[in-house]
DNA sequence: GAGTGGTCTAGACCACCAC
DNA sequence: TGGTGGTCTAGACCACTCA
């Protein structure tokens, strides 16, 4: 309880350590720098400050809260190691977004074997509006029925195609998405998301499988059915662990690979 | 700088700031709590302290290398973050082992789909020295022909079948590694590496395609010829970045999945 | 109760960036 | 030159573990 009595200004957290002065029987202890991130996150989740832009600097962030900036430093270093913020040296700190070049595929772990590839060029095959069968809702926290935005796309490289796309959206978030704004949007998708929608992708499950291609996904490829994929689920999640989007991806693997580093 | 001068005891680091007292032209500056890291690091990799043994206190550590605890604390803090140290509240803070419960299969990320399936068995196949292919010459940072250990073995479930994977080592590391003294050795595979000879995995790198099961593999894991695999190669590494293991996983996704959390 | 890691503070100085 | 994040310190107190 460092914080000097009395001077609980309205947006001061309550430590409400077990041992508090108020002797209620705490069932949990939560340090403060726990809390300032809470209500970091609460701004961030609220749109407070969009991605791209900075946020107070640290002696406002510490003023703001009544603690020391060693306690909003602890706060704010965690975020960036969540990707929520990132810190520049004699800048300031800002929202992360997955404008950067540096996150521009951050989800995709997808590498061509050939080093020196060119880029993935992005071909949308199409996009409707459909109700949600019970596994897409499952998946996405939806009831059965519920509007659901599916987009098909094509990633190629050199006109090969290498990526299938099946993507899920709730229809409640994404209103208005459309081919055309896809189409003409440069960019990742994500970013569209984060900067049209405001949803933005905090983190991300993915189930890996090998498979056979299929008729469809085989002539989509331009490969053979029966070819071995790589078989790509992905849930992304926003903030509050809330899923957002169901991602079906096939792989061709022949030249390329999916990496991954362990810790 | 903030060494007083004249006290630079044995251990001491030197923090060799671009700004030192020598005018040299330090071309990068390095953190003292980095250099820390780095002899923590070189204690780790000599021996100095066991896997699952208690490094010293903060407070030692502090007094040692003539630095405040919080400085000692940044470095442990990384190297805990990088699981090679894992903190312990009120008892202290231990070199990571690979035989935890909790990291048990930390480098295998595939999972049944169904969540209450067995654990899975091992069977070893085989064990022989041979010479090192140029491939895996490559990749181990051998030199072509040079001693290599080949392991290949079975991870079952239920009596089935699940993964084949084949496993090389440099002859040199593993001495006397045998069927014998890997099939009465109970606990992961990497637990006996770093127990019996020294050799500590600390990261890896996986690569992962989809394949079409050729015939000696499908009659190892008991399916049938074509049918749909994920390959994972894995690169594991000890201190250094040295690469120490090769390995190559072929395994079965009708009913397990591989699990990858995006961050 | 002694010892460990965990939190928090207040203040100093440094490296980096922009104006 | 001033503001930002980055490092380092010294000291206080708390939570946890174990004898």
């Amino acid at each position: 309880m460092p914080l000097p009595s009395g001077s609980s200004a309205a947006e001061a957290p309550d430590a409400a350590g077990p041992s508090g002065p108020s002797g209620a029987p705490g069932p949990s202890f939560s340090p403060l720098y726990q809390q300032i991130k809470g209500l970091l996150t609460r701004s961030l989740q609220g749109g407070e400050w969009k991605p791209g832009e900075a946020i107070p600097s640290e002696m406002e962030l510490a003023a703001r809260f009544r603690v020391s900036q060693g306690t909003v430093r602890k706060a704010v270093d965690e975020l960036a190691t969540g990707n929520l913020l990132v810190r520049r040296q004699g800048k300031g700190t800002y929202v992360a977004t997955h404008a950067e070049a540096s996150t521009q595929y951050r989800f995709l772990h997808l590498v061509a074997d050939d080093p020196g590839a060119a880029r993935l060029q992005r071909r949308l095959l199409d996009c409707r509006r459909l109700r949600a069968s019970a596994e897409v809702a499952r998946a996405l926290g939806l009831r059965s029925g519920e509007a659901v935005i599916q987009v098909r796309r094509l990633l190629l490289q050199d006109a090969q195609p290498v990526v299938l796309d099946d993507i899920y959206l709730p229809g409640t978030l994404f209103k208005g998405l459309s081919v055309e704004r896809m189409d003409s949007y440069k960019g990742p998708m994500y970013r569209l998301f984060e900067a049209e929608f405001g949803v933005r992708m905090i983190r991300a499950e993915e189930r890996l499988r090998a498979v056979a291609a299929e008729a469809l996904a085989a002539q989509l490829l331009a490969t053979a059915p029966g070819v071995p994929l790589l078989s790509v689920e992905r849930l992304s999640f926003t903030y509050d662990d809330k899923p957002v989007e169901l991602r079906r991806g096939l792989y061709r693997t022949e030249h390329h690979h999916y990496r991954n580093e362990l810790n």
